[in-house]
DNA sequence: CAGTTAATTAACTTATAGGTTTAATATAGG
DNA sequence: CCTATATTAAACCTATAAGTTAATTAACTG
């Protein structure tokens, strides 16, 4: 798999995200990162682990502890991708308010709904 | 599921994505889009109506034809998700900016690699 | 050293994703 | 009406994602 795919994976999944908005305010241990979520810790050292794959987290070690931090390049990268996009979609938007603003002047044929 | 979850999965598949970069030169129906991909013309189906209930595509009928579109709704939501990091890796990059001008400036104490 | 805390590994279950082939549906056109 | 074309539906297979519990590893603490 390419690297944009294994992060937008990682990325669809609410825990994960959840756990990325969390450590967008600081590092964090697994159990502190486990703790809001009504799952095993199994379960989220899994999650944290397809982060790590994905290259969105790093752990460091202290003690027994493996502090997570977010990593920001494949967000980068997904922003990157979203790039290409963006042209699209403000054409879009354009299009959209220039008939928004057609309805507002009073037209005549303006549709009902 | 949440929508910002069913977004990103359907986006993490190299070949959905090839699709949406084809629609956004324009409109295409299911067999134009199926060309190029080494995979059934089935399995492309599949791929669209995943794109579909993401809500990153929509399907006409002209015909026997479903000539399907780029929707930009889900992509921009996704932007805008990403927004709350674009801070983070911003200030992430300025600190390894800043890092890279304290080497340049040539302080003794700099990593040999 | 024994016990506690933090985290991972292993083994297992269940659901779903992504592909296949075959069959069905719908429309155009002679 | 018959047939070719475009697309979807159905049934199936296989791999993997996401969770569980139980066992293991590692480090601190009294």
């Amino acid at each position: 798999m390419d690297t944009l795919s294994i992060t937008l994976s990682a990325l669809a999944d609410p825990t994960r995200r959840a756990i990325l908005a969390r450590l967008a305010n600081g590092e964090a241990s697994v159990s502190e990162l486990a703790e809001p979520f009504d799952m095993s810790l199994v379960a989220v050292s899994k999650h944290l682990k397809v982060l790590e794959k994905a290259g969105l987290i790093s752990k460091g070690r202290e003690a027994q502890w493996r502090p997570c931090r977010l990593e920001p390049k494949p967000l980068r990268q997904v922003d990157d991708w979203l790039e290409s996009y963006r042209q699209f979609w403000n054409d879009n938007l354009d299009r959209l308010e220039a008939y928004a603003a057609l309805l507002q002047k009073g037209g005549k044929n303006e549709p009902s709904n």
